[in-house]
RNA sequence: GGAGGCGUGGCAGAGUGGUUGAAUGCACCGGUCUUGAAAACCGGCAGGGGUUUGCGCCCCUCGUGAGUUCGAAUCUCACCGCCUCCGCCA
């Protein structure tokens, strides 16, 4: 959520930050409800403190014994003027959050102005995309070949964009997430945590996806007509330790991690990555979530994107890591580095982590703060960046690993979490 | 799922219609004392919002929301959450 006051006193900026980002915003229409609101929240104010003026007299009066009926004749005329009020104001306040509850967080300065992901900056390459003396296959043909992905079997238990993993290869992925885990804990020095797939809907409010994103949830009907949310990232769960909280400074700052199944319903992506695992319904996903003090949060997006990196570096996987324009930014994002790994049978670089710094737009959704060294509560700020999505992950070592005879080599780092197996065969 | 109980400030815990945003204790912050610390003593200490150049003034909040009333932490209703017991269950 945006600073309200940011938009009373200093529209002209939050415009063109929104508009730098692609969102449609009127100034003229939410100053005109700002002005209304001012105008009426006065008015109401006043009511309430005449109101309460006299009534405390007539308290008074009766605990002297004496005759109240002159005050209480002139309170009672306030009654239906205020009551009236106070209903249009709470109409009009519920308006007002309404329209900037689903604007978005404005842009850093350092974002490189663009309108889509083609005007993405790209910032950093590491490691050589691996050759081979034959055509790589993609992610699907290697692990059906090991006998390891089956997607016939996962449309008959689901539908489209549902994997069922056998074998070696599903070992392989949890490998990966175990692998990932243990590094994040051990050598980057977060917290590992394990958290609820549902939520309820102010979760979902405080890290941003809702009200604006509904649909690209799943939602189970929960408790007496209410609802509960399948997190789409554990950056919901994670991030929302902290909602309705005032955090010591010295616990500051806090470093989780989480492995957990994100659920995305994805609407409107139909036809985009149809094929394999790239785009699922469901995937696992390893995240780092970092509460910190507004001071450090700027370093904390370097180191938190550094952890990330460690983990394709580790794996011997080619990848660039890519600043986002001010155009293809999330909706809590000030900032956010995309690392995009090599993926050989689609001959391009793909999306496997996304590292952003929120800044304080879900720490205001959330109410989260802390007591700075003036001992007033401020609002934190917060960061979440894949560390990595599993599943593209080992799409990623599908591919990149695969032999000529359809064998796999296991990045050599894994195999401890392989049990020793250093080569999977193919299925005969 | 059934029955009962309970939701008050960071925590504990008073408070059943009137100057109570709320006693007291603990915790925390500042001070006195002390070589230093502790103890003791003194003082401070909820959050959100409006308005104001500022001092300040004002509004809202005792789980949430409606209601009764001139006036609600206190009364009524609904909802939510937690606890205990029973049932079921990994």
């Amino acid at each position: 959520m945006l600073d309200i006051q940011l938009l009373r006193n200093n529209i002209d900026a939050v415009t063109a930050g929104l508009t730098a980002r692609g969102t449609a915003f009127d100034p003229t229409k939410f100053l005109a409800l700002e002005q209304r609101r001012k105008t009426l929240q006065t008015g109401t104010q006043e009511l309430q403190a005449r109101r309460n003026a006299l009534s405390k007299q007539i308290g008074l009066l009766k605990g002297r014994g004496e005759d109240a009926s002159a005050v209480m004749a002139e309170v009672g005329g306030i009654g239906d003027e205020l009551k009236a009020n106070e209903h249009e104001l709470a109409a009009l306040l519920q308006e007002i959050e309404s329209v900037v509850s689903v604007l978005p967080n404005l842009p850093d300065a350092s974002v490189p102005a663009g309108r889509d992901e083609s005007d993405n900056l790209e910032v950093a390459r590491w490691g050589e995309p691996p050759a081979f003396d034959f055509a790589p296959r993609d992610h699907v043909d290697v692990g059906t070949g090991l006998g390891g992905l089956d997607f016939e079997t996962a449309v008959r238990l689901s539908g489209s964009r549902f994997a069922v993993m056998r074998g070696a290869v599903a070992r392989l992925h949890r490998a990966l997430a175990q692998f990932m885990l243990d590094v994040h804990t051990r050598e980057h020095g977060y917290t590992e945590v394990y958290v609820p797939y549902l939520v309820n809907p102010a979760s979902m409010f405080g890290t941003g996806q809702l009200p604006k994103f509904e649909s690209d949830l799943f939602a189970a009907p929960h408790g007496d007509g209410g609802r509960l949310y399948l997190i789409p990232t554990s950056e919901v769960p994670m991030t929302n330790f902290v909602r309705g909280e005032t955090v010591k400074p010295d616990a500051l700052p806090m470093k989780f991690v989480g492995h957990t199944p994100c659920f995305r319903s994805e609407a409107g992506s139909y036809g985009r990555d149809v094929r394999g695992m790239i785009r699922q319904h469901q995937f696992d996903k390893v995240e780092l979530v970092r509460i910190e003090h507004p001071d450090r949060s700027w370093a904390a997006l370097e180191e938190l994107c550094g952890h990330a990196e460690a983990i394709l570096q580790k794996l011997g996987l080619a990848y660039r890591k890519v600043a986002l324009c001010t155009g293809d930014l999330g909706f809590s994002a000030a900032k956010t580095y995309d690392l995009e790994v090599w993926l050989p049978a689609q001959n391009t670089y793909r999306e496997i982590s996304s590292c952003s710094n929120c800044t304080d737009f879900q720490a205001r959704r959330m109410q989260a703060r802390f007591k700075n060294a003036q001992g007033k509560n401020e609002l934190l700020h917060t960061l979440n960046g894949s560390g990595l999505a599993v599943g593209r992950t080992l799409v990623a070592v599908l591919e990149n690993y695969q032999q000529a005879d359809g064998s796999l080599v296991v990045p050599e780092v894994l195999v401890p979490w392989m049990g020793g197996v250093e080569i999977l065969e193919p299925a005969r």
